[in-house]
DNA sequence: CGAGTCTAGTAACACGTGTTACTGTTAACA
DNA sequence: TGTTAACAGTAACACGTGTTACTAGACTCG
């Protein structure tokens, strides 16, 4: 029924010219001779015949498949809750459409991370941003050695891979310090996710931080594991909740988390923040309407996810990065989990 | 530094028999006649050099890329707080590589159809499922005219395109019969986007049919439009809370935009479900954590992306579909936003 | 023992593009 | 008038795979 595809061939014909030239025109080559008389009819032809240039065929040729790959480790049921990727994938395939490339999505989970590698030695992406990387992965290393662009959402130690982060663990001191500074001294922690996280352990190092330097005894028994979800934040916190005497502030390094961490205060009979203290981290766009509003620390997910597409589109153009790595900045976000007193 | 990719000539050569041969044994091509020696050996010469074939050599032989698009209509601000998409997500990406197939993600604004008819212009994948159609899009019937494969997420109307939707109709209806069984006569109503979306329509036509079905007479002025945000939701509460006699119950046809409205609530010191009873739609993975937690009809999120991608897989295939849609059930979920009374 | 069939494998073409090295023409210049 | 240089465009190769049509030998059977 329908026509088969137009190639540059029948381009070439229709303008009268050979499939050389309609490609040189059609890619705004520069430094070559071509009269404007016949680049004009060389985009008439192509107009007239809607032709779009086969994607596979270009990249046979080119070697470039002009596509990204954003590869997320993670279960697929922590994945539900991560109001925040979001917002990064937005930001990675709003850069990448700008430059012509791009996204392609993938979840895993950590058991087969050679799923991945897969991705890239079958060409079928130039490089790929890795978010949620662990501390430890030696599939990406010999990726990393053959040269493959790969962007780090995250960091990872030991290893001279190109990331972009988030100054987690200011962030993080930087909560715990307004909590510090309007009074609290004895103030808990739940992490975000397990240590094994790059993130987790900054969030935490944050925390650790704050304390120490205003010279505040770390009780372990204060500090609990989150894990993404909610139900994670519910159980930690009815952990807490058992300690005596009670922290004044819980400082929760994840507002998902947070939610059912606030459940489990909620139901013990306690009131925010009159009672007890709430801290988050990432500022979900739902933060804002929880009751009460929570205070937070802001994660620019957004820019986050704009400039790790943007630095590895750099790196798969060959570009050389000024820095191997760079770190945004959060803010900090005062609502009414927290009280307002100076 | 690092060597050239190994291609099936090396693998050949290596295994001392042709590039066919190659092919065909690592392609698994059934009714053809190659010893089980010669197997072993290719199998062998190919894992030694881990060999993976190149997507676009094979996409450009076979004519078939194994990607599939998700083409995501809605601009940036909506999507971000749409915690539903990442379940389908999800959903897709699953089925997608148990088949082998790859997802392409795009976010598109409506002003620019045409960018996603490019994805298949230049054959970068082999289909489309299209997310939050508008009732009229030319571009999109000239792709299915052309005999693209594309799988509709919701409907549109006077088309044969294929469609994955939820029963959203019904699903309203069983909503606000809930609500009326439980007593409510004056029940309002918040839409979840503006009613060119068809999905918006839908849910509002529940709501009108449950009503009408009970003899209660709509009120036109109970019934505003929301837009995926909970801000929208804010704004329209608002509004109905300006309205004489307040209705004891309203109807909010997202759970996101509910957010927004319980907080307009709250702010105008009414309680719910004491004073106003709050009925929401799509059971974010938030709704059973918010305070209160929210009544409301949970969709199938992860089917639907799972049942999406599956039939548009077997349409790439060329297998003929039974239906040509198909509606996925929803379920009422009966939380504390709503008296439990009978 | 000759004709046919089955086995194991290959040569050769097709897919659609990017790109380099080259050709033929015209203009410039000493 | 002969040598260069610029111009306008092309022929031909490369990219890596899928697939069809074919061959050469071994085996079967009457």
């Amino acid at each position: 029924m329908s026509a088969r595809r137009p190639t540059s061939v029948d381009v070439a014909l229709l303008a009268g010219v050979s499939r050389t030239t309609v490609s040189l025109v059609l890619n705004h080559i520069p430094k070559v001779n071509i009269s404007e008389a016949t680049r004009k009819r060389v985009f008439e032809a192509a107009r007239q015949l809607n032709y779009h240039p086969d994607a596979s065929g270009r990249k046979l040729a080119s070697g470039k498949s002009k596509t990204i790959g954003l590869v997320r480790l993670q279960s697929s049921e922590q994945v539900f809750n991560d109001a925040f990727l979001l917002q990064v994938l937005v930001g990675i395939e709003q850069v990448a459409s700008q430059r012509g490339f791009h996204v392609l999505l993938k979840h895993i989970n950590h058991s087969n991370t050679n799923e991945y590698s897969q991705l890239v030695t079958e060409n079928f992406v130039d490089g790929i941003i890795l978010s949620g990387p662990l501390q430890n992965d030696p599939e990406l290393m010999r990726l990393h050695q053959e040269g493959v662009p790969i962007m780090l959402l995250g960091q990872m130690a030991n290893t001279d891979i190109p990331f972009v982060d988030v100054k987690a663990e200011s962030g993080s001191e930087t909560a715990v310090n307004h909590l510090i500074s309007i009074g609290h001294k004895r103030i808990g922690m739940i992490t975000n996710a397990k240590l094994e996280y790059s993130s987790a352990q900054q969030r935490k190092n944050g925390y650790i931080n704050a304390l120490t330097k205003a010279n505040i005894q770390i009780d372990d028994r204060l500090i609990k594991e989150g894990d993404f979800t909610p139900a994670s934040g519910f159980l930690a916190m009815k952990e807490i909740l058992k300690s005596s005497p009670l922290p004044s502030a819980v400082f929760i390094a994840s507002d998902v988390v947070a939610i059912g961490a606030i459940q489990a205060i909620k139901q013990s009979g306690l009131r925010i923040p009159r009672d007890i203290e709430i801290f988050g981290f990432d500022d979900v766009p739902m933060a804002q309407y929880y009751d009460p509003p929570l205070s937070t620390i802001r994660l620019p997910a957004f820019d986050l996810g704009w400039a790790a597409g943007d630095r590895l589109i750099r790196l798969i153009l060959g570009e050389k990065l000024d820095l191997n790595g760079i770190l945004l900045d959060t803010e900090l976000i005062l609502r009414e989990s927290t009280s307002q007193a100076v």
